[in-house]
DNA sequence: GACGTCCTCCGACAATCGTAGTAGACTTTA
DNA sequence: TAAAGTCTACTACGATTGTCGGAGGACGTC
């Protein structure tokens, strides 16, 4: 268990998508527009989850002016991607299918997400084994 | 944070998938089926995991022969549905439809499955809004 | 009846997580 | 230039997690 692999835990990933919807920032901006959210957190905690997240690799700061500027060097989609993988992995024991099947009986889809869901079925089905 | 909604942490889950593929059993039948699976875990620790399951709401516990005896008593469905409902709210905002055409591009099909899913989207067609 | 085996109960300990306070340096402003 | 504000660095603390050891009771066997 030399090299763990770091995942951003709940806290974190808040953070983190603070920074993925709004771009770069310091330490007072991600609190603000977390405080937006209706998330009070104390600056400092944030100043914690930065550099928590920076020790993992998540983010880069630069210090160009007065504060350190935080912006995330790993994309949404790698997280996702992880997530959804160990998701499948631990719970549906490497059936995506199952999951796919799931999440589309229990969540609301728009008339939107249906046409291209159904696009997407399509194409795959013609690459059928 | 009064009563908080506890959920399986991973270890816990992998003692929890253990009664769910395998039925009930105590804890040196559960302890063999994870060494079986190449997890080495001690007695205690699966003793540990399964109390803390069984606090936690997860497991029930009952003692007719010499050792308790474990089931689980929420099921994979209940979990599986409450880690994708995170999943989809912490990282696609809510947007099942993302989180499927992600899954869907990302993760490699059967034919079988596929063809559950055409099933399952042309439903969904019907009752579009 | 002493001995080994198996079980439960309890405690422990290090790592991670969520949260935040304080000290001290640095900047802005009256 | 002194006060007020901002920023970083460091520390802390309780809860959760993953892991396990040891004490002590029950039970079968020699």
């Amino acid at each position: 268990m030399s090299q763990r692999e770091y995942e951003p835990a709940a806290a974190e990933l808040e953070v983190l998508k603070v920074l993925w919807d709004h771009g770069a920032n310091n330490v007072r901006g991600v609190m603000d527009l977390l405080h937006n959210q209706g998330r009070a957190v104390a600056y400092t905690t944030v100043q914690t989850m930065l550099n928590r997240l920076e020790q993992k690799g998540f983010v880069k700061s630069d210090r160009s002016g007065t504060a350190f500027v935080y912006q995330a060097c790993i994309t949404r989609e790698r997280i996702s991607r992880s997530r959804l993988q160990k998701l499948v992995d631990q719970l549906y024991d490497g059936a995506a299918g199952a999951l796919a099947l799931e999440l589309l009986r229990t969540q609301r889809l728009n008339s939107q997400e249906i046409d291209q869901l159904h696009e997407l079925i399509e194409r795959l089905d013609q690459g059928k084994d």
